[in-house]
DNA sequence: CGTTGACTTGACACGATGTCAAGTGGCAAT
DNA sequence: ATTGCCACTTGACATCGTGTCAAGTCAACG
């Protein structure tokens, strides 16, 4: 039987990695904190994982297949007309920032040092600017989008504000709820960037 | 004479690290690169800052100082009124952001790990907030604060728009020139935080 | 002339990553 | 049952950057 050709250490793994991360977000988290975590030899992790780097890697896209952020935001996008498909994103988007942050914070440290990691998470913000992309499409056709803006500009602007360093500087920085960022964010896409 | 208790080498290395920084915003800069850069020895440099995190919080107050950013932040927020001390506010700040940009990133990386160092970033930070508590009052006081945001939610509104991050995602990320983003910035506050 | 102080040279400890080599133990195919 | 494979363990080691320590140089200044 080939039915799991890698057993779940993998998997523990990755789980290890998400709840040291999760369970102190600013904590280093060495190699051998990981191992201890997931019960197996540090070496066991260059096993499965060639560096540190690529282990942060494969932790977040394992999240995003955890929490079916693709599907989620899909059926935002699909709902309604194009105000409620920004809303829709925000709330999505905004649910979802504060489960995969411990580890992205992780990524975007190494990605100072690491190149790899620098890549693959422009792949993911290249991923959410195409989302962008696509509800500035929708408040274009409709005619929601503000006339005293280039399409472009919207797109980055918008990617720009739901970003999680603003995420981070509103809530973790100044404290707020989880609900005051998606209202206020929300109120400020509307104020900013469709038409009044 | 006691003209200069401390020669200038300690300038010295500020300036290379500086210089460093400033060339290679994404590179590791080592403190041997730095002593290197300055001409002396890796060890003089602990001579003068005990850390890597030290000197770097060294090398931003230096720059401080340089610009009289300061002086410069007080001109703009005395000049006229309050929707002009937000606008000066905005190109004075926005101005320097992109100088002390590579020393602040070096800075923010090494936070993580730096208690020093987060408690200097810290304390940056706050005297910013500071500056925008009083643009927000100033607002308040002329009538010109959107009516439907409470007086503590716009400073950490535009606390978070004018923040380093922001700048970063909209000029490096997005490819914005310096006089884009101080124009849409400026733009983006009057549509949010100002009554219509 | 001698002392002081800034700087140099060279060595070293430490912590974390990543590599290498030699086991160990279970499970499967023949 | 024996053989061989495979995931994993143990322990040692190279590397790199930070920070420390100790001894020595050299010029200025009394």
């Amino acid at each position: 039987m080939m039915s799991s050709s890698e057993p779940d250490t993998r998997v523990r793994i990755l789980k290890a990695t998400w709840a040291l991360l999760e369970q102190a977000p600013g904590a280093p988290t060495r190699m051998s904190d990981i191992a201890k975590e997931a019960g197996i030899s540090r070496q066991a992790v260059y096993l499965h994982f060639p560096n540190r780097a690529e282990l942060l890697i494969a932790t977040t896209k394992h999240l995003d297949e955890v929490y079916g952020i693709d599907k989620q935001i899909e059926e935002a996008r699909a709902s309604g007309g194009a105000r409620a498909a920004l809303d829709g994103f925000v709330e999505v988007w905004g649910s979802y920032i504060p489960r995969i942050y411990p580890v992205a914070k992780a990524l975007l440290a190494i990605r100072a040092t690491d190149e790899a990691a620098a890549l693959a998470w422009q792949d993911r913000m290249d991923a959410v600017r195409a989302i962008c992309s696509e509800i500035v499409a929708l408040l274009h056709a409709s005619g929601d989008l503000s006339a005293d803006l280039d399409r472009d500009i919207a797109v980055d602007l918008l990617w720009t504000l739901v970003s999680i360093r603003t995420w981070e500087q509103l809530t973790v920085e100044s404290g707020w709820s989880e609900e005051q960022y998606q209202a206020h964010i929300r109120r400020l896409l509307h104020s900013s960037i469709t038409a009044s």
